[in-house]
DNA sequence: AAACTGTCTATTGTGGATAAAAGACAAAAT
DNA sequence: ATTTTGTCTTTTATCCACAATAGACAGTTT
């Protein structure tokens, strides 16, 4: 086969939640911009809400025949797509199974432990290169450089600086510009999820990301921003495998970015700089603290 | 054809070089070392310089015949790596060619114009993406950013907080670092330079390179050091077709490397970091005036 | 007249095939 | 006891093919 339909699937998934709301179902152009695909796409979603008999169908008339059931959406494992399922097989193999730096990378041997083609892999690989955690030797393997010490604080060493120039660069920030409405609805979800954390811990991952991307924005600095996207993947797959403590964690970090949206706010530099130093000081912390 | 020879073309007209210096040549496994490739490789050049009727070849004696001739051997054009045929394409298209901003990159349309495959087209157009300079619509075309002021002006303000770091470690580096002789030996060939601006001035561009690269070196972060990569290539390829003033811009900025040696040299990190600020601030500015 | 649909074409994403290049291993030579 | 060579296997780099997806254009509907 050449290419999974996961886009498809993925669409058609969406817009039965679209049906589940609606009596008929708006123009092909419309639905495509809501869903974000092309127009083919969303024709070949109609034509399989037809065959299901969920809608009937014809020209500008699509109207809901039935409810979606759970057997009319596609299990989720069809819907991701390929370089999604790459990238979650290799960061398994190289943070969690007990990989050694210096190892070699095996394009042939990752694509079929994967079960897909040389070709994905391949372009998966340079694409992750910029991370920093492999290199290419050329015509011949990768090697692994490893998620190790060194690594750790290269990388928070370049993420302190960019920070902290971001950061007053936002303290600078137009009053009316829409970073501070954005910080406002971060802020309050802060305290909300404070207000149950033992409940409510698991959402801490998400907020941490959407808060410093919001402040590494306000560099604009394509450099800056492209950055932070090391920080993501990195935070992302590390917390999935190192998660003790994650309550208290979690709960000391939203404690000490309210302090930073504080100092923000104030627009002074100085405070600025200290919330921000403090805050970053105990997030390089607990990395290592969770590297071995 | 699956794979062009280049290694092997590359490597034999290498070791015709070799060749026109002895008698004999040494191992296989020696040559591979010395040519940087593997021993096929070197058994592919022994055949062919045996039938060349180069040298007399039975296990390890490799006795020289004759004198290399221009006709042995391969063509220039015949040695360079895919990979670089299709960067300096691209970029004559979208730093020579007035490719507007926004404009969109097609990769089979690349492809064709090249006379290559579009994998590779497509491996270099993600290798590339990590420049800033072009960015990717999934399922659909690349866009081309564009060679533009804010890219100069984002592009040198990591530069300058890379470097200004990067100069204060160096001036903190052990005295008896190899740096300082690598650093002694450049500041030898910045003098030669000067001392014959008029026909020399062009190596500037090439020494500029090497001494910003062991300057970021000494930071010993991978993020740092990689970064430098994007300075090279946009340098690299933005003087081919900006050579205004080129005499007068590199004599002043060998002055300038030159006051930046000393001042690492002095171990003081104040003088560092203002001769860094300085040239730093020139070249800056030089990149900006060729902008428009 | 503006938006929508039907139809068709072009491009991307991915697997597979193949020559080039790397590399493994045992036998042979110093 | 190394080092070198002969032979063979594995992997990479690259082209090509094809389904999925995007996108263009003309005719149709509101």
């Amino acid at each position: 086969m050449a290419k999974q339909n996961t886009v498809f699937k993925d669409a058609f998934n969406r817009c039965l939640k679209l049906l589940a709301e609606t009596s008929a179902l708006p123009s092909e152009p419309e639905l495509g911009t809501t869903l974000g695909v092309s127009r083919t796409t969303i024709r070949a979603i109609l034509t399989r809400m037809e065959e299901l008999q969920l809608i009937a169908w014809d020209k500008r008339a699509k109207v809901v025949l039935r409810q979606p059931k759970a057997e009319d959406y596609y299990p989720a494992e069809e819907t991701d797509s390929l370089s999604d399922i790459i990238e979650r097989s290799f960061m398994r193999r190289i943070l969690a199974g007990g990989a050694e730096p210096g190892m070699q990378i095996n394009e042939l041997e990752l694509a079929r432990d994967i079960g897909t083609g040389t070709t994905s892999v391949r372009e998966f690989l340079i694409r992750f290169s910029r991370f920093g955690l492999i290199e290419k030797r050329p015509n011949s393997h990768w090697v692994l450089k490893g998620f190790t010490r060194e690594f750790a604080l290269e990388l928070t060493e370049v993420r302190e600086m960019f920070e902290l120039r971001s950061a007053a660069s936002f303290a600078a920030l137009a009053p009316d510009h829409t970073a501070w409405t954005d910080l406002d609805r971060i802020e309050a979800m802060h305290h909300e999820i404070l207000a149950d954390i033992d409940n409510r811990y698991k959402e801490f991952s998400e907020l941490d990301e959407r808060f410093h991307l919001l402040v590494h924005t306000s560099s604009s600095n394509r450099f800056i921003v492209d950055f932070y996207d090391i920080i993501t993947i990195v935070f992302h797959y590390h917390y999935q495998w190192n998660k003790t403590n994650a309550r208290e964690r979690n709960a000391r970090a939203l404690e000490e970015h309210l302090d930073y949206i504080a100092a923000l706010r104030s627009r002074d530099p100085v405070l600025v700089e200290a919330a921000c130093r403090r805050h970053l000081k105990s997030a390089r912390e607990t990395l290592l603290q969770s590297i071995q």
